[in-house]
DNA sequence: TTTTAAATTTAGGGTAACCTAAATAACAAC
DNA sequence: GTTGTTATTTAGGTTACCCTAAATTTAAAA
């Protein structure tokens, strides 16, 4: 497997490939590619045996693709709170770095790095390291933009990729931050929030609100 | 830079292609493929501006190729270190690993690594990591080949090879260790050797001995 | 100095991973 | 249900990195 392959696993694992079928689109999208690439990266993937690809629909991840995209995203965490907690990274630095090292590690290096960094539950973005973690993460965790209004929420989980850690970061959001959604736009694809530790109101797109995850307080 | 590339230029610093000319057959056995493939990426290496090739002689690293080269290999030492000293990696088993993190490996990365490790002087298999040392051990270190019959010497480096390791391991011939040269059959390419510990005696080929290096005692 | 052997290059191909432009299919709107 | 928009595929092309077979150059031997 090739790191661009493995990426594509990655990708289409973080769109929902696991249970819908994720149309090329997405994918040339989030890897700022061409379509054409896409379909014909899909037709290598389903000889591969990684993928199920309805022409004109879409891909979803067999198992054994599940399985690999779960094993690169476990890699990538663990680098990334290595690259934190121990050579002093910024929160904002370490998703790039993850990215390119999550291609050369082996299960071994993987699993004896985990052991060293004492088996942390999550990464500096919040996203679950544990595959039994990963899974329970899918089902207990909340959009931000499907929190209640009023009701105050604790911010989990940030998308990590590059630009949106940029995006966050700006608006003064990060993980483990108390919101309130006071205010909701869907024409303008507004959402209006109150930081609870500075008492500001913040405006983001709610588009993007959904690449943040919430836990009921 | 792809790895491709970056493993090539690692290589020709290996052969010595920093002040010599290094054939392509060279490259092609130690890289394991074939000679018009050389040839082709020499070409290559040359439009960028790392190597300078004399056809039919061989390709020697510009002062940017040397310095590329020396900056990968300072980054390959460190994860060996890394491996060893924090994840408890087996001496043996670390060199592969490496070969991969290696092209992973910002610089800004390589720093923090270093300087996490404490400033490691040497890696696990004796080679220096910083740049002074680097051009130090060029000249102060002699091939377990050159050693004078009879003087006890102690092995200082093994160049970091997968089936050298394995062999040097088989023989039982390790860093740190201290042994005495009693015999040499050039025309067998046989080499005799004491071991300082155990007191036993071991044969190995002299041509592969050239890959061990010994200081004096 | 001719002959032979070894190293190297040239020629011709192959696959992976990208691209653009044009054709086609799917979906929504009128 | 025709029309228009968007997504997707097909067609054709590029570069990187690898190959084998054949031609060529260099170096060694006779
Ligand atoms: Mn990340
Ligand atoms: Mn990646
Ligand atoms: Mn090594
Ligand atoms: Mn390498």
């Amino acid at each position: 497997m090739s790191p661009t392959k493995e990426d594509y696993l990655k990708i289409l694992f973080e769109l929902g490939g696991r249970t819908e079928q994720v149309p090329n689109k997405e994918i040339a999208n989030r890897l700022s590619i061409s379509p054409p690439t896409v379909t014909e990266m899909m037709n290598s993937l389903v000889k591969a045996g990684w993928v199920v690809y309805t022409p004109y629909k879409g891909s979803k991840l067999t198992q054994e693709g599940t399985d690999y995209a779960k094993k690169l995203i476990r890699k990538h965490r663990l680098w990334e709170v290595f690259l934190v907690k121990h050579l002093g990274f910024n929160i904002n630095e370490v998703h790039p770095e993850a990215e390119l090292l999550e291609h050369s590690t082996s299960a071994e290096l993987a699993d004896r790095l985990e052991a060293y960094l004492e088996f942390p539950e999550y990464c500096p973005h919040g996203g679950a390291i544990s595959t039994e973690l990963m899974e329970e993460q899918e089902v207990s965790t909340v959009h931000l933009t499907e929190a209640v209004l009023g009701e105050p929420v604790r911010i989990s989980r940030i998308v990590d990729e590059d630009k949106l850690l940029q995006y966050f970061e700006n608006h003064d959001l990060r993980i483990g931050d108390r919101v309130t959604v006071t205010g909701r736009d869907s024409g303008l694809d507004l959402l209006t929030l109150n930081h609870g530790t500075t008492d500001k109101e913040i405006q983001i797109s709610q588009t993007i609100a959904q690449y943040l995850f919430v836990e009921h307080i």
